[in-house]
RNA sequence: GGCGAGUUACCCAAGCGGCCAAAGGGAUCUGACUGUAAAUCAGACGGCGUAGCCUUCGUGAGUUCGAACCUCGCACUCGCCA
């Protein structure tokens, strides 16, 4: 799945001074513990930090690979990383602050372990002195009794504090309540700081800025049991200039999995980047240097048309979460496809090629466009693809479809396939027996 | 345990016996304009064999010619009291 060599291509940019420097400059740090020592225990001698990744799904998403990035960034720094993937807080639940999650089984979760770990490690270098180290917070939660979490680390929460947090209160304040069990989530993970920093010395821990509550339980429960003063970086969350929420396309999450989100839905949500948020992204979610985003963002006022910055970033965040080779099969689909040549005249090896990145299906010659429309999952119903075409938003081969009864006969492709698009840009492939 | 408020489509939220497949907003989809952008305007947005039928308004029973709306039980949520 990853590309090794992508890993070793990987520097900061030398122009900063400093990490600290340059994250800033990224726009990774939203909040932060003392910016001052954090300055200089980046600056410093290598130091140990961590982030955490819970198994709330069989993958991780795009939310996550900011984190990742940041790992790896302080990773080239010198420091050393250690990717904590959250089997026990994973069966616990991070409190959300619009509604109670559903309790996951524990042998899904513990599935789900394996998956985030293997994900985990193919962004960080398991090479030299810093080599990235996994660990699980279910390794020293397990053991713990009741007794022992409540005498032993209880003692350290004050459920004054604990009510304050933003995730606590939203939740006290809406009518969805929270439970005990999520209430806790907090000082599962505060144990966990506590336990890297007495294994592993680890001083640093990252996170979302949505995470700032747990990230400071950490901090304080340290300096309570411990007397030691540790840091906590909270990334700004990542949002769409226009409001919505990023990370979304077709209404469904970007994986970080190709079996999941394929790596060509995965370039097309970055080339369909707003020129708003296109410079950026480039900053957070790659490795190009300052001098060369300052030109792509020229590029984006000046020549805005030409896309030039959405497709370097498809490119690069692509290649770096799928390797070269399914990059170069998704940039090639999309040049086939949204070509302004005419698809009968494409080589049928190469349009082939393109339609297995897409959706996709297999059907006999008779069958209607409106059942290749929910096959392929164009349409969630035959009333919606009818609707759509009615609207004029189908089209077959690149020509508008403008009969609900037309059937893909006479519309085959040489190579016997057919090429299936609602609106502007959301295709799939038919591949006719 | 007691009292009160609530549970409506993806989300928020109106509706309080027939004109309800259910107002409004958001999200989403499509069209026009474009650059596989944004903004704007227009349309769509439970399902189906689409001018008709079917299944929905926490859940189960009931009243009624007729219920999202009334009654009773149950579950869950929130608040106050104990």
């Amino acid at each position: 799945m990853s590309d090794p060599t992508i890993l070793a291509q990987q520097t900061n940019d030398p122009s900063f001074d400093s990490v600290w420097e340059e994250i800033n400059w990224r726009g990774l740090v939203h909040v932060s513990t003392d910016e001052t020592e954090l300055k200089a225990l980046l600056d410093g001698g290598p130091i140990t930090y961590y982030c955490g990744f819970d198994p709330t799904a069989p993958s991780l998403h795009l939310g996550n690979l900011v984190q990742l990035l940041l790992m790896r960034r302080l990773q080239l720094a010198g420091h050393h990383p250690l990717g904590l993937v959250g089997g026990s807080t994973g069966l616990i639940g991070d409190p959300r602050p619009t509604a109670e999650r559903t309790l996951t089984p524990t042998d899904t979760v513990a599935e789900w372990v394996g998956y985030l770990q293997a994900q985990v490690s193919r962004f960080l270098s398991s090479e030299g002195d810093n080599a990235v180290t996994l660990v699980n917070n279910l390794d020293w939660t397990s053991p713990l009794s009741a007794i022992d979490f409540l005498r032993e680390i209880g003692k350290y929460y004050r459920v004054g504090t604990m009510l304050k947090k933003d995730a606590v209160s939203a939740r006290l304040n809406s009518e969805a309540g929270i439970s005990y069990t999520e209430f806790s989530y907090q000082i599962l993970q505060g144990l966990d700081y506590l336990e890297l920093f007495r294994s592993y010395g680890c001083v640093l821990q990252t996170g979302g800025s949505d995470q700032w509550g747990n990230l400071t339980s950490g901090t304080d429960l340290i300096r309570r049991a411990e007397s030691g003063t540790v840091h906590a970086i909270g990334t700004p969350l990542i949002t769409n200039s226009d409001g919505t929420k990023f990370g979304k396309s077709e209404g469904n999450a970007v994986w970080l999995d190709p079996n999941l989100t394929s790596p060509y839905a995965f370039y097309q949500f970055w080339l369909n980047t707003d020129d708003a948020d296109v410079v950026f992204r480039l900053k957070v979610f790659t490795f190009l240097t300052r001098p060369e985003i300052d030109r792509f963002a020229e590029l984006v006022e000046n020549e805005p048309f030409r896309r030039e910055a959405q497709r370097r970033l498809a490119l690069e965040v692509t290649s770096l979460v799928h390797g070269q080779a399914a990059t170069d099969a998704a940039i090639h689909a999309a040049e086939a496809l949204f070509g302004q040549g005419d698809l009968a005249e494409l080589d049928p090896d190469t349009l082939e090629a393109a339609l297995r990145e897409l959706p996709n299906t297999t059907t006999a010659p008779h069958a209607t466009v409106l059942q290749l429309l929910v096959d392929t999952e164009l349409s969630k119903s035959l009333g919606d693809a009818r609707r759509a075409v009615q609207q004029g938003g189908v089209y077959l081969n690149n020509e508008k479809v403008t009969s609900v009864d037309l059937t893909i006969e006479g519309s085959v492709l040489p190579g016997g396939v057919a090429v299936l698009r609602r609106g502007k840009k959301t295709l799939a492939g038919i591949f006719v027996e």
